[in-house]
DNA sequence: GAGTGGTCTAGACCACTGC
DNA sequence: CAGTGGTCTAGACCACTCG
């Protein structure tokens, strides 16, 4: 079992800190020569590190240490850049595309709606110092926000246009999440290889009308995130 | 990219049916001969596969077909029998040990004790249709509920016993979700290869009386869970 | 005791990254 | 253009499971 050994090694290695976040681990083949095996093996020890979180890839750039994940309260409306400002991090936000568009059969589901139903749908990829570690999709309800695609999307929050232009707010959120893997596109804009661990949370959120807003679907690279939150029972 | 051609074949049976839920696939060999490739690349595919939670591993036994997930409500009291039996599961739980001990660091830090106070450590394995699929470890403040130990804690849930042999129900729940991998002595209760994928909950509980109860840190194999709640928002 | 999964070796080719 | 990571081959040995 030379892989617990080398996977053991870095581990110290990074707490030690010789190895700091964000940092990038000698190449593969360097390594297996240090430890003395094959590349192989070598992989099988970074990908468990990786499972567990302490190192994560760049598709065709290399292994890299993970830094420290980002606490996230699904039932708090903060938006993304809020809650990192809130942990000292530094968000980013890119917005791949925003546009309206016929429900699929999937999209319709989640919303409510029959299939074929105008919706809009926001696609967009958030950064934490610089590194890609959230591809969120929104399906907005189109009859609730006229003509919201006018507003400045790439510049405000989603919630903050609701609020300031519709009167809109969240209510109520349904949450769902799950453990999962990036595959194609979303992989790609995350830099991840395919097959990375995930996290995917589903929100659908509701209005203080008890109204189906939105829904988002929010895939995380598993090591950038832990789940954080309260909940008050009622007696 | 041969792999993604084994995955998605092996996807299809699932789903074609050909293949069913906590189905036993082909040795390894064979399977790696039908697709005409070696081991390694199989088990790529079949990692792979893994990861995305269709299927799962029993340590030194073969590949398996993942049953549904069960929805798990952490915010919920009902415990891991009821919250199975209401969702048509078959639940059952093993106690590994039920003791009193010294807190470690760790535990007294999550209870907010001295360290070396006398707590209660108790710990089980959960299991779906007879997989186990969850190792919950309790860390339970002694000084509370005297005597806890000389209840049948192998018969009775937990909260049961808190509230009709103590008077005390949970109020409020602290959690924490990520995901890690399965190791040593946890992996092994739970049949699992180390490294396999999982999700950790940790819940921090406190009484009507705001006053911290126990803590319980839960293994869960990921495939076999979907956190699944709802928040509401005060104004 | 046969067969299986877990682990490991020693290579190879290719497309891409980054200089 | 050199070097890297992604992918793949064709084996091997061992400890374990299961019949």
């Amino acid at each position: 079992m030379q892989y617990l050994k080398i996977k053991d090694a870095i581990v110290e290695q990074i707490e030690d800190g010789m190895l700091t976040a964000r940092q990038k681990l000698p190449a593969e083949r360097k390594l297996a020569e240090a430890f003395d095996t094959t590349r192989v093996t070598l992989r099988e020890a970074l990908s468990m590190l990786e499972a567990e979180g302490r190192v994560y890839r760049e598709d065709r750039r290399g292994w890299f240490v993970s830094p420290e994940p980002m606490s996230y309260d699904p039932t708090q409306t903060l938006n993304f850049t809020n809650m990192a400002l809130a942990q000292q991090r530094q968000p980013r936000t890119e917005l791949l595309a925003a546009k309206q568009v016929l429900a699929s059969k999937h999209a319709a589901k989640k919303l409510e709606l029959p299939p074929f139903s105008d919706i809009y749908r926001v696609d967009r990829v958030r950064y934490l110092e610089e590194r890609p570690v959230l591809y969120v999709t929104n399906f907005i309800r189109a009859e609730l926000f006229p003509d919201l695609l006018k507003r400045d999307c790439s510049r405000n929050s989603l919630t903050d246009i609701y609020r300031e232009h519709y009167g809109v707010e969240y209510q109520r959120i349904r949450y769902r999440i799950t453990t999962s893997s990036l595959q194609g596109e979303i992989a790609q804009a995350l830099r991840a290889t395919a097959g990375t661990p995930a996290m995917v949370v589903e929100r659908i959120n509701y209005s203080q009308t008890g109204e189906l807003i939105d829904c988002d679907i929010e895939y995380w690279r598993h090591d950038a995130i832990t789940i954080d939150s309260i909940a008050e029972l009622s007696a």
